[in-house]
RNA sequence: GGCUCCGUGGCUCAACUGGAUAGAGCACCUGACUACGGAUCAGGAGGUUGCAGGUUCGAAUCCUGCCGGAGUCACCA
């Protein structure tokens, strides 16, 4: 049924005939025709000028009159230079969307068992998510989507960083400054309220280093540790690290603090584990309005110690170095610097963590691929990870996918939580579906709806926009968010994909029922009609290599192109008060399609589809 | 500075992986509703694809060199 596939395993026939040459299938360019010329697929046909020695135009009447003969697909063919038009068969379009009209998965493969796990979010828990992490679980999430379309069984995770300097710091502020507060008490959600000291501990910090720099050891240590060219400022930029490290009473707290942790003191742990459990009701509450959820959840401080026998071996196998305690693995291979995997105290690091972690994965899932949604940042960390991995010959080590993805830049410039200049997810979220309410209610169009049934359709419609602006992006690509383009409804944004949905919803609502079988005798396939049935049956291949490319943004444009060749048919060919009764049925079974297909493509992207709007 | 990635109308993004005259949306102009839903459609204007070479039937896409930007170069995660 496969249209293309048809066509170009028709050319091999061709060429051999023609020509007595093999050539493969999938090497034959097939595209849709250019709108200004008769026909819908077109074949190039330039390359097979050198196994013809003829020209490329020659070439394609010899291809042309030859698949118009062998394939009852096609009736009629032209040539420009190297291109050959072919015009498809109206019995082919009608065939076509009879196989798949009414298939309400159309698009998924039949799974294959394939295990595979996906982690993406793996926030700290020392504040809230904020946009980098909406894109993060958003890219995430459709590629547990897609994979499991294309066939997978998909496990979700992610490793919550739930120890560390980073919440020692929370938890220093709200122990000197907190006076006793909490989440209820104050009524603040609890990622923001532990968010809120993290933020107070940078401030007193921040008052802390710049009295220190006024005084006379300030003045010591410039004049024994700057290189002659350092200006005072930027030495004392570079600086701030090291006094947290040495000088800095609070520093020196947050350090205590973790140390006390790791020996498991009672009080400090019974304290972390109160604002930790502050901090993942409020995720909850984000992750439920953001419509995901986890299989499997990985602790850092339940796996931050592991990896460390896996290490041996590589020692072993004289993949990793010793040197005292420390251990360290020679990248010279991928040409990256040598990292250290051990430190030298004997404690462990990201890299052994991580490669803990995986080897904890496939005991526990026996997964053969695993994909870490992570921020391009840390490129190098995973090409060191899996060139460690692989040397090892771990058995899931050819399975292993870092999708890479940019960071967000803000049109003001770069997102930084420690100047506060962050784009709060909840805060975001909220800012979109007032913005669809504020819309919905001037268009006043389901007003007899309840206000629960309202609320809703304006909560769908308000999350498509923020998702599909941003899942649109190839993820691989840093993008710029304008909250302003955020908040827009029109164009090419994810209401208008769901008003495409909703125009087949209410279209088939008032045509009831409609016999299937009458469109026999429609012979009159229009342009606006072919070029949907061309997409609709790109939809399943399309999925595949979306999976096989780990790139929801390919099925993003797909359902705004599909939704933009809907609404155009929409205004060009009328339905229910069709020519004939055989152009209705035809009409509405494009309906139900391109309904189906633009509310499970979304779906794949996570976004909701309402019946009206 | 080394390595990696990226430069496409004013702005945000595409381009079937080397195919025809580089496509959409926003913003800006002009038109289309007593309606199968106008959150829509039709049309206009806007480009030397950062610059310069090269490879070939053909380059935004591949190669080389510049220019500009980002990331990374921890015994942090």
């Amino acid at each position: 049924m496969n249209i293309t596939k048809t066509i170009q395993e028709g050319v091999v026939k061709a060429v051999k005939s023609l020509y007595d040459a093999d050539i493969e299938a999938d090497s034959v360019a097939v595209n849709t025709t250019r709108p200004d010329f008769e026909g819908e697929y077109t074949v190039v046909t330039f390359p097979f000028s050198k196994i013809a020695r003829k020209k490329p135009q020659e070439i394609g009447e010899d291809i042309g009159k030859f698949l118009e003969q062998e394939l009852e697909e096609v009736v009629r063919y032209n040539t420009v230079q190297g291109f050959l038009n072919l015009v498809i068969a109206d019995n082919w379009w009608k065939a076509f969307l009879d196989s798949m009209f009414d298939q309400e998965k159309y698009g998924y493969a039949e799974p294959h068992g394939h295990k595979v796990m996906v982690e993406f979010s793996s926030p700290n828990t020392n504040k809230p998510l904020h946009l980098g992490h909406i894109r993060n679980i958003l890219l995430g999430w459709s590629t547990y989507k897609i994979m499991t379309a294309a066939g997978y069984d998909v496990i979700r995770t992610q490793v919550v960083n739930d120890r560390g300097i980073a919440i020692c710091r929370s938890m220093v502020a709200w122990k000197n400054f907190g006076e006793g507060k909490t989440p209820e008490s104050t009524g603040i959600k609890g990622d923001h309220f532990v968010g809120n000291y993290y933020v107070e501990f940078a401030k007193r910090f921040e008052d802390e280093y710049a009295q220190w720099l006024n005084s006379a050891a300030a003045e010591e240590v410039y004049k024994h540790e700057a290189k002659d060219t350092q200006t005072r400022e930027v030495f004392f930029k570079k600086y701030k690290n090291t006094y947290f490290n040495k000088q800095s009473e609070l520093g020196k707290q947050a350090r205590e603090m973790l140390i006390a942790w790791e020996a498991g003191d009672p009080e400090v742990r019974a304290l972390w584990e109160e604002m930790n459990g502050w901090v993942y009701k409020g995720f909850d509450v984000t992750y439920e309005n953001l419509g995901v959820e986890f299989d499997k959840l990985y602790h850092e401080s339940d796996t931050y110690l592991l990896g460390k026998e896996i290490i041996e071996s590589a020692i072993e196998k004289g993949i990793m170095h010793r040197d005292g305690k420390r251990v360290w693995a020679d990248f010279e291979a991928i040409g990256l610097e040598p990292k250290t995997v051990i430190k030298s105290d004997g404690t462990s690091t990201y890299t052994s963590q991580d490669m803990g972690t995986a080897r904890l994965r496939y005991d526990d899932y026996g997964v053969e691929k695993m994909v870490y949604v992570v921020a391009d940042e840390q490129n190098d960390h995973f090409k060191g990870l899996f060139h460690i991995l692989k040397m090892l010959d771990e058995p899931y080590a050819d399975g292993l996918y870092h999708l890479s993805y940019g960071m967000i830049d803000l049109t003001t410039g770069k997102m930084k939580s420690r100047e506060g200049k962050i784009v709060d997810a909840d805060d975001l979220m909220k800012s979109v579906i007032d913005e669809a309410m504020e819309n919905s209610k001037e268009r006043d169009t389901t007003s007899d709806l309840s206000e629960t049934e309202q609320k809703e359709v304006v909560r769908k419609i308000g999350m498509a926009a923020l998702k599909f602006f941003i899942i649109k992006v190839n993820p691989k690509k840093r993008m710029t968010f304008d909250p302003h383009q955020s908040l827009d409804f029109q164009g090419q944004t994810g209401p208008y994909v769901q008003n495409a949905y909703v125009r087949t919803r209410s279209v088939l609502r008032k045509a009831g029922d409609f016999s299937v079988d009458s469109t026999e005798t429609y012979d009159q396939v229009k342009d606006e009609e072919k070029s949907i049935i061309i997409q609709l049956q790109q939809f399943p291949e399309l999925v595949q290599s979306a999976a096989e490319n780990y790139d929801p943004s390919d099925i993003a444009n797909y359902c705004y192109n599909l939704a933009k060749s809907y609404h155009r048919f929409f205004h060009e060919c009328p339905i229910l008060k069709a020519e004939t009764e055989a152009a209705k049925a035809f009409r509405l079974k494009i309906c139900v399609a391109v309904g189906n297909t633009l509310k499970t493509g979304m779906d794949l992207l996570g976004i909701e589809m309402p019946e009206r709007m």
